[in-house]
DNA sequence: ACACAGATTGCCT
DNA sequence: GGCAATCTGTGTC
């Protein structure tokens, strides 16, 4: 038998489950069966915690030694990683970024998932470039990845690997995964054990010339002249958005945007007026179909309504939308999606 | 704007 | 060994 570890942070301090008597561990494996939940307070903090006792059902000769070989796979690894100790172990500095003194602090990271999601939209993202570059776009989508029972996250059912060690750790910290071998995708840490926002798109504001020199390397030279990318396209999808802000693994990699010179999240003081919620668009996320209908349908995508650098448009979500906000006299002092620019 | 095929390699089983 | 939180180029409407 093996225990999963799920735990769960409390809004206001470092505090974690604590599990008693018991030698729970989150690791490489989880081929299992399980079986959660019990609720503990502590301290005067409401404390949600889960544990997934798992057992292996195997039966068959042959499957016992898969299993063993699981085990012994696991033993030779020698690496037991803990959602405990990869969160507390993440609050290790107290360094004062150079750069950024306007960024967004640690209160704003330390909200659930989907409300982290959503409290970016609108938000700048900026890089700093180890030369002086500065990059900005406006995030304008985002997906929710809730980890726990959650199939298309890379930390369902609380499994820990050295790639999605990242989404255990405080939030606001970058997770930069690698997919299909090329690509780069970036995303947040927020409160709840393993859960992550993925950046989908951003709406560029500075550096255009640099994004446009980064999108141009990936271009395989065909016979034709290559068409210039217009600003629009330049950040329109979690890849692209990484390439035109050269945001890798290597670079970008479990970051405390709160504190780190290369990049971080920003209010945006031009605007005025603020975001009105109901101008965000809730759709299904982008690219998981092979998790199976119930989790690829959840409503976990967010984006700005009518902005054309998302990704991909849900006019049906869109036009529902619409009608809602025409029927609404709540709305007329917004700044989205009257602006042209949205339309 | 949308649909489809092909690329390419780290990660997980 | 097989998959993948995607992109590009080409073709069609």
């Amino acid at each position: 038998m093996e225990l999963y570890c799920q735990s769960h942070f409390c809004n206001c301090c470092l505090s974690s489950t604590k599990m008693q008597n018991v030698n729970v561990r989150s690791d490489y494996f989880s081929n299992t069966a399980s079986a959660s939940g019990s609720n503990t307070k502590m301290n005067n903090h409401q404390i949600c915690g889960s544990v997934h006792i798992t057992e292996n059902v195997m039966s068959s000769d042959e499957q016992s030694q898969t299993y063993n070989k699981s085990v012994h796979k696991r033993v030779k690894l020698s690496k037991v990683l803990n959602a405990d100790d990869i969160f507390f172990s993440s609050h290790n500095s107290n360094r004062t970024p150079t750069y950024g003194l306007n960024r967004l602090k640690d209160s704003f990271y330390d909200v659930p998932c989907e409300d982290l999601a959503k409290g970016l939209l609108g938000k700048i993202l900026v890089r700093r470039l180890s030369d002086g570059t500065v990059l900005k776009g406006h995030i304008v989508e985002t997906e929710c990845y809730l980890g726990g029972d959650d199939k298309a996250s890379h930390s369902y059912k609380g499994r820990i690997t050295e790639r999605s060690k990242p989404m255990y750790m405080k939030p606001g910290t970058t997770y930069v995964y690698i997919t299909y071998g090329m690509y780069h995708c970036f995303n947040i840490s927020s409160q709840g054990s393993g859960a992550a926002v993925l950046l989908r798109a951003l709406e560029p504001l500075e550096g255009l010339e640099f994004m446009h020199l980064e999108r141009g390397k990936r271009k395989k030279s065909t016979s034709s002249k290559p068409k210039e990318l217009k600003a629009h396209e330049l950040c329109s999808g979690p890849a692209k958005l990484c390439m035109s802000f050269n945001i890798t693994k290597s670079l970008c990699n479990e970051q405390d945007l709160t504190a780190w010179d290369g990049l971080w999240v920003e209010e945006d003081e031009s605007n005025q007026k603020s975001l009105d919620p109901c101008h965000i668009v809730t759709s299904h996320r982008i690219g998981i179909d092979s998790v199976g209908r119930e989790w690829a349908s959840k409503p976990l995508r967010f984006y700005l309504l009518g902005n054309s650098s998302v990704s991909r448009r849900d006019r049906a979500r869109e036009k529902e939308l619409w009608e809602t906000i025409k029927h609404s006299s709540s709305t007329k002092d917004s700044f989205f999606p009257q602006d042209p620019a949205y339309e």
